[in-house]
Formats: structure tokens, C-alpha cells, sequence
DNA sequence: TTAAACTCTTGACATTTATCAAGAGCCTGG
DNA sequence: CCAGGCTCTTGATAAATGTCAAGAGTTTAA
């Protein structure tokens, strides 16, 4: 497991072998179930946890209880809830496993040590940050932009392992549609 | 104008006189008019933004031609295409004056200059960076789990200085519904 | 193994929002 | 200062999407 975390942050590190060693000691194994909640709403996170098998869902509820996904986070992605962590403030958002999932966390502690002690691993922060913010916007460019068909036609060629392994319901909840929309839009395909 | 720039600096690197006589020169004065584009998409945006005064609207177009805006910016604000700018990649996104502006540019090569060189500088654009992914994720939550109705008050209370200086067409444009339909529910309220 | 709980699909209908059109008011540049 | 072009509003209608309900299939956990 540890090996995987290895491979992702020699890939981004270049080989630094000796990095590697001072970052990797920091992180813990965390195996959660479907339906396990990493982080609700009103709670500081903690933690930012690298998915080495699985799948988060970050959402929020309205005002009818209804689920709206912001994103889902596979395999060699990183999850947080990056303002709230960074600042230490409390989440505005449900980060839960839509999958039975093996993580591996760091906590925030030794976040702010690695990053103040290694510059690499700071890059690494900022790109990961920079690469979220830009999905982020284009997210909501395509959620202003685009009708509910061409949202899905969209999600189909960019998330195509998240449209595979997830329900209608999750899958509706990110692309804000009901469930029973996204079966009769699918079949328009 | 400049001093402006300065005061906003030296609120944020503290004071540090130096750092700020070190990052002043390399901005640039620019009048433009309401309508003016700074970015289209294609484009490699070469600047990074301050506005002094005025205001700048972000947004795309869909593919029936019409705008749907992502963000404005006001005084005391920075606005560029994050992403684009970073890695020296077309833009995906307009940048156009929504009002008559004095703004201040810096050049790429400053950015990264001053980035490397001076580290209050680069924690501004890490803390810039942090508080537009947030606003982002904000947005994209709005988008999905409010609607029309909602989202008009969530931006009458949150943005109420752009709420009364933009046109109806542009604000509608943020929110995502059509300029008639802002009209009806205003009435609403 | 089996009952309960979820999931997907489909139908009927309601609601929300868009589109098109027209008129009144008001900027604004030549 | 005035004509053309925006902007806002309102009405009529259309289109997109949501909600509620029911049945068939599938998974899950005791």
C-alpha cells in the first residue's frame, strides 16, 4: 500500500529517494467502508488522505436533504477539504467513500512540517492545488454552460471510470439531475 | 494608483518595505474601456491582474452563443486565468472589463521572478490561489444546491456591490438563469 | 437462504425556467 | 440634442427537468 505512495510522489519528487523516506513515515493506513463519513460539515479537517484503492464523494445537502456531489476522488488522487484544512476552519462539506476504500492520511501537523522543510513537497501541494482549482472552474463553466445531455455526454468521455462504477444516483447528484432525468437522457444517447 | 497596490501589499507581506519597493515596478499601468477584452480563449495569458478600480467579468460562451459568467472581479482584487497563466496554456475563458477599469499588470516572467525570489511573495499567490478555489468550490455548490430563487438572495447578501453595479443581462449570467427570469423572481422577494 | 432494502426504469403529471415578442424608458455618442 | 441602441419589464407559450408512484431486478446482511 505504502508502495503506491512511493510510486506517486517519486513520479512528481523525480528520484529523490531521500525525500521520499522523510515523507512517507508520516502517513497511516486507513481502510473505511462504503458509506463511512471522513468528514461532515461543521468539523476541522484533520487529514489529507491519498486513495490508494476506492472512491471519496464530496457533497453538500439543501435544503430538502437532497445530495450534491462536488466531485469524486479515485484511485492516486488526493482528498481534503483543502480551505478548511489549510486554515484549520470548520467544513462546509460531507466527504464520504462512495466505495470500501484503502487510504492513506496525513495528518495536518505533518503537513505543515513537510511542507515548510520540503520545497519539493510544497510544489507538489501547489500543483495539486492549482490542478483543483482548474477543474473546479471547469466545473462550473460546464454546469452553467451545458444542458443536462451534453453534461452527460461530457462526464462520459472525461470521467469514464466514475460513470462506470458508480450509481445513477451519485452520478446524478454530481451532474445536478434527478436520477429518473439521467435514465431518460442516457437512453436519447 | 500605485499606491493602492502598495497599501494592498504591505496589508498582506506585513510590513516589509523592502519586499514591497522590490514587487511595485514590475507592475504596469492599464486604462481600458467597458467591452475591452484582456483574454480570449486561445490565448496564453500573459498577465496577472490587480484592479484598482472598475470591474472585470470572467465567462465563457455556450455553443448557442451565449455568456455564462463564472466570476467579477472588483477593486482590490486579482484576476488572470490561474491555470493558463501557470503553465503558459491557451485560455478556456474570456476576460473582459464589465465596467470602465484602471487596473495594474504584471508579466509573467515578473510573476515568476518575484515568486522565486521573495517568499511573502509567493505565500500571497498561495493564499490568493487557496481563497479562489474556495470561492470556486462555494460556487459550484450554489450552482448545484440552490435554485434560481435561492441563488439570487445567496448573491444579493454576499455580493451586494456587484448585485447593484452590473447590468441585469451580466448578473443573470452569474447566476445561470436568463435575464427574464431575474426580472420575475426579483419581484419575488 | 431469504427477507428487506436498494436500484433502475417507465409513466403521468407538476413545476421551473427558457424563448420569443413587444413596449416603455434611458443612456450615449456623433 | 436627438436617433439608435440598450435595458427592463411583462405576457404568452414552449421546453426542460423534477416529483411521485409502481414494478421488476439485484444486492445485502442476518
Amino acid at each position: 500500500m505504502i508502495e503506491i505512495l512511493k510510486q506517486h510522489i517519486t513520479n512528481r519528487l523525480g528520484k529523490l529517494p531521500d525525500n521520499v523516506d522523510l515523507v512517507v513515515p508520516h502517513f497511516e493506513e486507513v481502510i473505511a467502508k462504503r458509506g463511512d463519513f471522513l468528514l461532515q460539515p461543521g468539523e476541522v479537517c484533520k487529514y489529507v488522505y491519498f486513495i490508494v484503492e476506492g472512491c471519496l464523494q464530496v457533497f453538500v445537502t439543501d435544503k430538502n436533504g437532497n445530495e450534491s456531489t462536488r466531485e469524486f476522488y479515485i484511485e492516486d488522487q488526493w482528498a481534503t477539504d483543502i480551505f478548511g484544512f489549510q486554515n484549520q476552519l470548520p467544513a462546509t462539506e460531507f466527504i464520504r467513500c462512495a466505495e470500501p476504500s484503502k487510504l492513506l492520511r496525513i495528518h495536518f501537523e505533518s503537513f505543515q512540517q513537510l511542507t515548510n522543510a520540503i520545497p519539493q513537497f510544497s510544489a507538489i501541494y501547489k500543483q495539486i492545488l492549482e490542478v483543483s482549482y482548474n477543474n473546479t472552474v471547469y466545473r462550473v463553466n460546464t454546469l452553467t454552460s451545458m444542458d443536462a445531455l451534453d453534461r452527460i455526454k461530457w462526464m462520459m468521455e472525461n470521467k469514464p471510470k466514475i460513470m462506470a462504477r458508480l450509481s445513477s444516483k451519485l452520478i446524478a447528484s454530481y451532474l445536478g439531475i434527478s436520477a429518473e432525468t439521467l435514465t431518460r437522457l442516457k437512453s436519447k444517447i
